[in-house]
DNA sequence: AGACCATACGGAACACGGTTCCGGTTAGCA
DNA sequence: TGCTAACCGGAACCGTGTTCCGTATGGTCT
């Protein structure tokens, strides 16, 4: 993997190759948004006015774009994480808050959250990267949360992060369901010691 | 839609055809146990022994014949649920264990959970199906539930049942997710007043 | 400046699965 | 037995992911 985006490897990779893949990844997102994470790699090289095979050099599997174009948006929620623990009125006030906005993030992504759960082995890299950012932050808020005793250990961070991403899919087309209203009934049963 | 499983319109129907799509259903049923039910239509085909063309006329969409195969075991499940109102201890506990048997249902077939949230618009069928047998069913439990006080009405029969469908989605295919849990959870939650 | 080559590019070609279409076949009936 | 509507099979087509390779070029060394 070559991990196409962090700037200091960029020393050793040819201008032309940089400005690709900058343009790929405005494209990338640009099409996500048009058309959903599943957009044809096609459609994305066209509008960044390259070849397929450019798209395959720098990204060699669709979740490694996908990556690339919510990196900085994981990473930031990654840091939300111990922010809200110092702010919020409790450790259960701080995770709900936090999967709120994670909830958002994901809704407002056409298909990825159904992305995060392909079968499709190419999307593993997708499911680790989204897993290894934010199940380490999901269990210090969880940890908290069973300190003060608000939360039951019903679910460990894994299950939790699974299953809130889980409910978000298809909530976007689907004006019936809301998601978010899903994943507050699922805090509440993991606030509530009942099993 | 031909409605090919009911046996009273066979009487409009040839023999050969008849034969077709009993075979059709048995090779369907194998297939998805083999290789779920996003198995190629090729496949199926090839073990009934006919030609894909076959198929397609009297399963115009692959939710034709999922529905087809599983219309049995909804069918039961719709039934069960009027039957544990009258036998459980509680409202709450019948709906407990109708939704268990439902995520029975789904964790054991290979990626039904994740066919009922496919967007590809020819899945349509299978989710209005199940919707349509099931959510009155699950309409019941609830109302029953919120009659007794035991329930709160944070959700509503349909979000309940796409939140279950939903959390059930890849759980055949990762053992550190445990989709009966993060349904047990829900349902705590929907047992709790707190939201 | 000129030349060299590792790097990168583009898009044709291939693989694969869904879907359609139509010439041939056959069950049911008179 | 012969007729016809219903049905069959699979070739062909299409869209999309993925690979491959001949060509172009940025960077560097002389």
């Amino acid at each position: 993997m070559p991990d196409p985006e962090s700037a200091p490897a960029s020393s050793r990779r040819r201008a032309d190759a940089e400005r690709n893949i900058a343009a790929l990844l405005e494209a990338a997102a640009a099409e996500f948004v048009r058309a959903g994470v599943d957009v044809p790699v096609r459609d994305v090289a066209t509008r960044a006015g390259v070849g397929v095979g450019t798209i395959y050099r720098h990204f060699p599997t669709r979740a490694d774009l996908v990556i690339a174009v919510y990196r900085h948006q994981i990473d930031s929620l990654a840091q939300r994480g111990p922010e809200l623990l110092r702010t919020a009125s409790s450790p259960s006030a701080a995770l709900t808050t936090w999967v709120d906005e994670f909830v958002d993030f994901l809704v407002t992504k056409h298909g990825l959250a159904g992305a995060l759960r392909s079968t499709d082995p190419s999307f593993d890299a997708l499911h680790t990267s989204f897993v290894s950012r934010l199940v380490p932050v999901c269990g210090e808020l969880l940890a908290a949360g069973r300190g003060t005793g608000e939360l039951t250990d019903a679910l460990g961070a894994y299950e939790l992060m699974r299953s809130v991403g889980n409910l978000c899919i298809g909530a976007e087309t689907d004006e019936r369901y809301d998601a978010r209203a899903a994943v507050a009934v699922l805090l509440a049963g993991l606030r509530s010691g009942d099993h």
